[in-house]
RNA sequence: CGCGGGGUGGAGCAGUAGUAGCUCGCCUGGCUCAUAACCAGGAGGUCGCGGGUGCAACUCCCGCCCCCGCAACCA
């Protein structure tokens, strides 16, 4: 048994979950529930990222206080997690001055103690329309874009963490695939990312931003907060304290991330963890957006769809599957209802419920609702097409193409759908010894849909199990008559 | 000259050197166990444009056009 931890990034909290955070989170406990079923002991953490100004103005437009408003948007994320059936084991807020603050100070410290921090007079454009420092590219003729003034200079003290010092080390590791990162696209991207980094700030004056974790010893001064969102992979399995469960899960096998903010996990991270002497995550998986009918999600064009209602209209599993069949695991991807009930339709009703119910209803009616299986009847076409079904689906999740794994599990659904064409069944009753034969291989696959299924579908799994009459998770097919109870599995839209 | 992704039959996508494939839609046929589902066959594409390399390019190289996303220490 293998310990495996993974990690979904910690959503900011300055707006409530949309379907790009129910993407990251489906995706992660895939690999979470996979792990499972492979006899790892997994550990998968996520969380709420709640400090920086951001959530501070949030909070203001909502007339509450920063620490009230993060507490219902994390609560909203948690809630998510729960409806949406991700099997987390633990939920980091960074708010949290327990148990993630000392992480954040220990980390820090390393880093001081290492010679990694120094204090240097940052010189930037402040808009005051904006709120905020404005780049060069965002002026016309000296003034804001957006806001047609002119821009104030100020200078202010930060620390920077001398990422220059590690770009090397770290630019060999992605090269050498010790820190795998997926898409191959992904990688070369951060390869070339690397190759401009310089030192990062790594604190605001507290003038400037007051809401985050601050300083060791010099009160004045916040942590950027990037630095310490991402030491919540740290803090939330027991760094602070090196606790049991830190050393027996350190470093992540897996964090998965989505596209916008990966240099700070390939980049900024690792030279963090290798300041501070720490092991380095595994691998790095990276996904795409999400756009809704074809668009960028955004609050002005009003698109921003709500994970929360599509799952009450639809149900858990459809969702999901959608979202990890119909969208890359590689790239970006589109939401549609449209689109949705297409897939809908066509996969889950058509082709898996309907299949479901035309085995049972053969069961129904040659053998009276109960069927025994025994393995001397599997032919060893059947045999072969499930073991090279699972070959494909193995390597399908090994390399983060979970819509490809989907997409084999169907095309053993469409091949039991042909097969039950072309042995007829309901033609060869008067044949007992051929109609075993063909009964059982139908079965047999349906058993391994449902287990190929249990990581992606985790209701659907269980729900053909019981449909077939098998126990808990069918693993006794050979010993219990199936005593079939027909149910619609995905009645059509 | 910031970085990346993409441009493939009506729609949405996969593929990636050697007869262009999938899903949906459409047409025809089969089957009757099934959620009017399932199975087979068919129509429909000069694989963005122009060059180049190869016996052979959608697939590699160069140039161009068009879409989209990300980033520039705003977290």
């Amino acid at each position: 048994m293998n310990k495996f931890y993974i990690t979904s990034s910690l959503p900011y909290t300055n707006a409530p979950a949309h379907i790009g955070h129910l993407l990251e989170f489906i995706q992660a406990d895939v690999l979470t529930r996979y792990n499972r079923l492979l006899g790892n002991e997994v550990f998968f953490l996520t969380g709420t990222d709640e400090h920086g100004r951001k959530n501070v103005q949030a909070a203001e437009k909502k007339e509450k206080s920063p620490q009230e408003f993060v507490n219902e948007i994390s609560a909203g994320f948690k809630e998510l997690t729960k409806i949406a059936g991700i099997s987390i084991d633990k939920f980091v807020r960074t708010t949290d001055q327990f148990n993630h603050w000392p992480a954040v100070h220990k980390i820090w410290k390393k880093l001081r103690d290492n010679g990694d921090l120094y204090k240097a007079e940052y010189e930037g454009l402040y808009c005051i329309g904006h709120e905020a420092f404005i780049k060069k590219s965002e002026l016309k003729d000296g003034l804001c874009l957006e806001h047609q003034t002119e821009p104030e200079k100020i200078k202010e003290e930060n620390y920077f963490f001398k990422l220059s010092k590690y770009k090397n080390q770290i630019e060999k590791l992605i090269q050498e695939d010790k820190i795998k990162i997926l898409p191959v696209h992904r990688k070369n991207e951060t390869l070339k990312l690397i190759k401009d980094s310089e030192d990062v700030s790594a604190s605001r004056p507290k003038e400037s931003i007051s809401w985050g974790v601050p300083v060791p010893g010099d009160s004045g001064h916040i942590i950027y907060i990037w630095l310490e969102a991402l030491i919540s992979y740290l803090s939330g399995i027991g760094y602070a304290d090196e606790t049991e469960v830190f050393k027996k899960f350190w470093p992540p096998d897996i964090q998965i991330v989505g596209k916008d903010i990966m240099r700070f996990h390939t980049i900024i991270w690792p030279a963090m963890l290798l300041a501070a002497g720490l092991e380095l995550p595994k691998s790095i998986y990276v996904h795409g957006f999400i756009t809704v009918d074809g668009q960028k999600m955004s609050k002005t064009i009003g698109n921003v769809t709500d994970p929360f209602d599509l799952v009450k209209k639809y149900g858990v599993d459809p969702i999901r599957y959608y979202l990890l069949r119909e969208i890359s695991s590689y790239e970006d991807g589109d939401w549609s209802e449209k689109k949705f009930e297409a897939r809908y339709n066509a996969d889950l009703a058509n082709n898996l419920g309907n299949l479901v119910s035309r085995v049972v209803a053969l069961i129904e009616k040659f053998f009276n609702g109960s069927f025994s299986c025994s393995r001397r009847f599997v032919s060893k076409e059947i045999d072969e097409k499930v073991i090279d079904t699972w070959k494909k689906y193995n390597q399908s999740i090994d390399n983060f193409k979970l819509h490809i794994a989907l997409e084999n599990v169907f095309s053993l659904v469409g091949f039991a759908n042909l097969y039950i064409d072309e042995h007829k069944p309901w033609a060869i009753s008067g044949n007992p010894e051929k109609l075993n034969i063909v009964m059982t291989n139908l079965i047999v696959i349906l058993l391994n849909v449902a287990w190929l299924l249990k990581p992606f579908l985790p209701e659907t799994s269980s729900n053909i199990f019981e449909i077939l009459g098998a126990d808990k998770d069918g693993k006794s097919w050979e010993e219990k008559p199936f005593q079939v109870r027909p149910r619609i599995l995905f009645p059509k839209i």
